[in-house]
RNA sequence: GCGCGGUUAGCUCAAUUGGUAGAGCGCGUCUUUGACGUAGACGAGGCAGCAGGUUCGAAACCUGCACCGCGCACCA
């Protein structure tokens, strides 16, 4: 007898390529990924839990690399799990403008091409060209995005720099200055004299130099830089008020004493800061350029002084050297001091941390200026009462609020919680959320007849509109300077449910995304973010929403090359997703990614695993023929189902649950390891190797085996549609019988 | 310097929280039997970095050491 159902589109080997196009096009039809189209069709009810992520939004600058892909397969896994369990599930898209990084690749194309820098440009025209550069960009990328079988809802796609986000950054910007959370003020910050802007601390990479540490002579004492050209106006003698033998000076003892360029007086501070171990155990300082000096200045209230400007030139205090580069005015400047006997002794192997931009700048040099910041010791009121930015975005971990998955990562937080400074926030470059701060240049020209309010204008004005001067005729010009990145990005979970369209009285208004959606059930990110992002939307969402933007952090590890290594452009190294996506298909793809690696844990990533499980997509598809060539049809209806059978399908939900919980764990690697071995070892290798036989029997015992298989069949297909989506997907399409015409919604075997 | 990971088969990594070690790839032999040769069957291969300790029992817990990686840090 012919089977009944017809096996042809299985008489070959699974082609991912060949299925992959049509089921995405099928999901994009079925409009499922977006919960109120789920809602509507009634596969969810509408007063079902809600489960929300938002996406971390890829950058535009970028094409779609393993660490995307990593993320997207996470979080489609929890999204598909999720909504299969009949949650109303949103997983919401967008991208991310990387404000200094796509400004400085844009200037540096176009620098390549045409020679001209931003200046040549002005600000219209260069913020055109990135407009230009990231529309193309954002459309590549949402396609890449989309190729991996990422089902998030693109009908409420947001972009950091769309006008919703804009009105929401600024929203945010102005409350804050208003609640005293963000103010003004001059300040040693992170200065890249090449992009000419300051960097946030987070941003800074440390790269490891060996350079010559120089002994000087400093009147009585010895002390010792690697920096000897910021030692100009170094006019005071630092030491540790306990150390023993220095008791003989006192603080605020002057010292006659022969320096760099002539004589000069230097006064003692006694500062418990000074490590009495390290060298003499002496040290001057450079409050303008260094940020330790810049603290034991402030606290003992010194003078500071400039020694280097915005490009890296000396100033004047610099004698001789006014005008040259650091760099070129080293070698000169230790020439003279060794002629004048100041140097008493040089390594030449000492080791040096030196602070770079890790957003493709220069060298970072430290240097006082007047930004904006946001500052983290300043009470503001929230629904725990009085506390700190600080304070909240620690006890909100600590009391348990927030999750973070793995848990070591709790203490990496705090301890960063810890050491954290006022965050500055100005940026000066063009392209980003420009500052809704109006100074009020040029100074007052005062109205006929209010000469004498003159002294009543507001210099400076935070709003979100351009204000005007009660007094005078003069106009407010907006600060030039633009937010830095992940300011916005602090507002993410909420700027794209609606916020602060929604919000009012203190609360989002009831039906609304924000409402619904937040806070956010999971925040799935690498690791590598947690303090720049993660802990920045703690802080956002505290103060401006009062709530925690997401119960569950998960974090995921690196993906490296198969030795271990970061995958970069000069070691020739990296694995192309859509390459695999390609030779492998999607779900491969995914897979790969998703077993064996462990919550939080770096993960080698080799051509071969793909490959492998390309293999078992493959072996999922011949299960499939197996298994409708065997039809029950074949053997008769209305079985009834033996009870060696019955323990089959039992086997299978013991498998069903445990895939569960470990997805509820977020140990996705081990469901997925679950999963891949129950099917093939299991599955394929045992039951239907058993079965054979009892198919020549055929009788009553073929016609309950089959239907057992076409059971078990069906749940390994709905327990394995959250990690390869794309075969399952396209294997169900198939199958004559099934509760549900779309897998994507089918219902979880467990409750 | 402080802190956190890691060290398991030739390679890359697991083992859901103490019960005589597993997978993928690679390797060897066999098999074209009613899904699958992108396969199947069978097999070789690990005294678990080192030294101690706890325990009836440890890869897992404790101590020390070594090496690798990472995070943080005001050694000027």
């Amino acid at each position: 007898m012919e089977p009944l159902v017809c096996p042809a589109p299985f008489l070959k080997p699974y082609d991912p390529n060949e299925q992959e196009a049509g089921i995405l096009e099928l999901w994009e039809k079925s409009g499922y990924a977006n919960p109120d189209v789920c809602v509507e069709k009634g596969v969810i009810k509408a007063d079902a839990e809600a489960y929300s992520i938002v996406l971390p939004p890829p950058n535009v600058t970028g094409t779609l690399h393993m660490g995307h892909a990593a993320m997207l397969a996470i979080q489609d896994i929890l999204i598909r799990y999720h909504r299969m369990r009949g949650l109303r599930t949103l997983w919401l898209p967008g991208t991310d403008s990387a404000a200094i990084a796509t400004q400085s690749k844009v200037e540096t194309d176009i620098y390549k091409k045409e020679k001209k820098t931003r200046h040549d440009l002005g600000r219209e025209e260069l913020l055109k060209r990135i407009d230009a550069f990231t529309d193309e960009s954002k459309k590549i990328i949402i396609e890449q995005v989309k190729k991996m079988g990422s089902s998030l809802d693109w009908s409420r796609y947001a972009y950091t720099m769309d006008e919703k986000r804009y009105a929401a950054v600024m929203e945010a910007f102005v409350r804050m200055y208003e609640a005293g959370l963000i103010y003004r003020g001059d300040r040693i910050v992170n200065w890249d004299p090449k992009l000419q802007t300051t960097v946030s601390d987070d941003e800074i990479e440390w790269v490891e130099q060996t350079t010559s540490f120089y002994y000087l002579k400093y009147g009585p004492f010895t002390i010792g830089t690697a920096r000897p050209e910021t030692k100009f106006g170094d006019k005071y003698v630092v030491m540790h008020p306990d150390d023993a033998r220095y008791k003989e000076y006192t603080d605020g003892q002057k010292i006659q004493l022969e320096w760099i360029n002539g004589p000069i007086t230097a006064t003692v501070v006694k500062d418990a800061a000074v490590d009495m171990e390290f060298g003499t155990g002496v040290m001057t300082i450079t409050p303008w350029h260094d940020l330790a000096d810049f603290d034991i200045a402030e606290r003992h209230k010194l003078d500071k002084e400039r020694v280097i400007d915005d490009r890296g030139l000396l100033l004047p205090i610099a004698g001789e050297f006014e005008g040259q580069h650091i760099k070129k005015a080293r070698p000169l400047i230790v020439e003279k001091m060794a002629a004048k006997g100041l140097i008493e002794r040089v390594d030449e192997k000492y080791v040096n941390r030196i602070a770079t931009n890790s957003r493709g700048g220069g060298i970072i040099e430290p240097q006082i200026k007047r930004q904006w910041f946001v500052g983290v010791d300043r009470p503001f009121g929230t629904p725990q009462g009085k506390m700190t930015l600080k304070e909240w975005m620690r006890a909100v971990v600590e009391q348990g609020e927030i999750k973070i998955a793995p848990e070591r990562f709790e203490k990496i937080y705090f301890h960063w919680i810890n050491n954290l400074r006022d965050w500055c926030i100005s940026r000066q470059i063009w392209f980003g959320h420009r500052i809704p701060a109006w100074h009020h240049e040029p100074r007052c020209i005062p109205k006929p007849g209010r000469e004498s309010d003159v002294e009543k204008c507001i210099p400076i004005i935070v709003s979100i509109e351009k204000p005007t001067c009660q007094f005078c005729d003069a106009q407010y010009e907006q600060d030039p300077d633009v937010l830095d990145t992940w300011f916005s990005s602090g507002l993410w979970t909420f700027s794209t449910l609606g916020w602060p369209f929604d919000y009012a009285q203190g609360k989002p208004k009831p039906g609304s995304d924000l409402a619904t959606y937040h806070p956010t059930s999971v925040l799935e990110t690498g690791y590598d973010i947690l303090f720049f992002w993660v802990a920045r939307m703690v802080l956002m969402s505290g103060f401006l929403l009062g709530q925690v933007p997401f119960r569950n952090v998960y974090l995921h590890g690196l993906v490296r090359d198969g030795q271990g290594r970061k995958m970069s452009k000069s070691l020739g190294n990296i694995i192309d997703p859509l390459d695999m996506i390609k030779k492998y298909g999607a779900d491969a793809t995914r897979l790969s990614l998703i077993i064996g690696a462990a919550p939080g844990t770096d993960l080698k990533l080799s051509e071969d695993r793909v490959r492998g499980y390309k293999h078992f997509a493959n072996k999922l598809w011949n299960i499939t023929r197996f298994v409708l060539e065997n039809s029950e049809d074949k053997y008769g209806h209305g079985v009834s189902i033996f009870p060696e059978d019955k323990k089959l399908v039992e086997e299978a939900e013991v498998v069903a649950k445990e895939v569960s919980g470990n997805i509820d764990n977020f140990r996705l690697d081990l469901a997925a390891d679950r999963l891949y071995h129950y099917v093939w070892d299991r599955f394929a290798a045992e039951i239907i190797e058993e079965s054979k036989p009892i198919f020549k029997a055929g009788g009553e015992a073929a016609a309950s085996r089959s239907a057992t298989l076409y059971a078990l069949l069906t749940t390994s297909l709905t327990l394995l549609h959250p990690f390869m989506p794309f075969v399952t997907e396209a294997i169900w399409q198939q199958l004559p019988k099934k509760e549900n015409d779309m897998l994507m919604v089918a219902k979880w075997p467990t409750s």
